[in-house]
DNA sequence: ACCTGAACACCGTTCAAGT
DNA sequence: ACCTGAACACCGTTCAAGT
């Protein structure tokens, strides 16, 4: 067994200037030439952007940075730890809602972008969402979040309830919206075309067993998503307004 | 390329009676020794529940049922396929929650039983996730579903999105749970040593920069995923029940 | 119609060996 | 301290060939 470095710092804040990309490299003469794990997971996402999970193979990995895939295990333990690194490089690119508005406009807003930041890179949602990793991006973007929940006033334990169900909530959603929709759709076909399908499937089943199905086909696949995700993100917010002691008149008001 | 008769049935309901698990084979004087789907299907649950995702390959699938690999070929486009079935196999196993109580009652029960269904089979939830497939066994549990909504009172549209979001959540949520919760837990340890390894993590962060985080570090890691979950389902169904017209009293009481 | 042997082009990971 | 060559034990998939 090589000596493998990279053990313990894998949940440390290193490297946590708030967005500064500084190349740290603190030795003075060294070759300079050293792989850094940043450089590893930004190559990893280039590799992920290209040809998706499927594709992100060590080996692919180890020839975007100009190295061979042996020697990523200097620097990673193996493939899952990298995964936890291109998670928190994933988290990375996010941006924070403004502090506007009320507590549920920016928890509307925040849900918004984690859908959007996971929309944005192939297969993003299915690398982040079995994924609990305290990498430092992370870390922020959660400090963030409960600050503004706590504000608001949700109790210690409802602020850390509401956070795990929205990024509950997104992940599980776009996990859904990222991923081809069977296996015949993923032989090229467009989401419109597969939902089109699909509703075909259920607009001919027999209407004495699946009436509902039957009937409900149209609504069933919609493939509006931008819709079914506003759906179910205000209704969270609905419920999570009702912990709150002063809702100002009473949620519920404009029910669509 | 070989002729391939796995093709246009995968999303058709057949072998649709209700439970019974009857083996079909029409054909009079068969050998009766042809593989069905079924049978494959139920092997790779074996092999899910024995070796997980991670070791679900084809060799060992057709290794369960006394094939070559090769052979599964016929029966089935490709792995991912073999998914599909396998989704429809786990969802066979859903019991459906009995009529009683009102709408909120039923959609609670139903996401508490869709969440052990799920809990119940190693990385079930990694499988279900991102696959829309219209297996036979999915179709009757959704139809039952769309079916206690409407009676409710929900329009079709918000039948179709409360249930679309409650699965949504249901996976999103077992999902996370039921994945590692890092690489250095994937290395042997509890989920409780995990979660106090996590708290410590959170506890001991610099209180200048994540005053949030240490102070929820306890709430934000407590190990009980069932409070947790009641938590998110009961925002859920608050949630939707705004949008009913006749909200007896008004939602939010009891507020935990 | 259904199954197999053998091959192809890949994987993740290890480890002695280089510098 | 960091990287490589070479190997090990696997993969999914194809396809001619068997029955």
């Amino acid at each position: 067994m090589a000596p493998n470095p990279a053990t313990s710092d894998t949940a440390a804040p290193d490297a946590f200037a708030p967005d500064t990309a500084a190349p740290p490299d603190a030795t003075p003469d060294a070759p300079a030439r050293a792989l850094t794990r940043e450089c590893i997971a930004a190559a990893a996402l280039r590799v992920l952007a290209r040809d998706g999970l499927a594709g992100l193979s060590m080996r692919k990995v180890a020839a975007e940075v100009g190295v061979k895939a042996a020697s990523l295990y200097w620097h990673v333990r193996n493939k899952e730890e990298l995964l936890d690194l291109l998670n928190d490089a994933l988290v990375a690119g996010a941006e924070l809602p403004p502090r506007t508005g009320d507590w549920r406009a920016q928890y509307l807003e925040y849900g918004r972008r984690y859908r959007a930041l996971l929309l944005a890179t192939r297969d993003a949602a299915r690398i982040v969402a079995g994924r609990l990793a305290t990498g430092p991006h992370i870390l922020a973007v959660l400090e963030d979040q409960l600050d503004r929940l706590r504000g608001a006033g949700f109790t210690d334990a409802d602020a850390a309830m509401a956070s795990y169900l929205l990024s509950a909530y997104v992940q599980g959603f776009v996990l859904q919206e990222q991923s081809p929709l069977s296996a015949a759709e993923a032989a090229g076909a467009t989401r419109g075309e597969a939902a089109r399908a699909a509703g075909e499937v259920f607009r001919t089943l027999p209407a004495e067993t699946h009436p509902n199905l039957v009937a409900l086909a149209a609504d069933l696949t919609d493939p509006d998503m931008d819709a079914r995700f506003e759906f179910g993100l205000h209704r969270l917010a609905d419920g999570l307004a009702a912990l709150l002691p002063t809702p100002r008149p009473a949620p519920g008001r404009e029910p669509r």
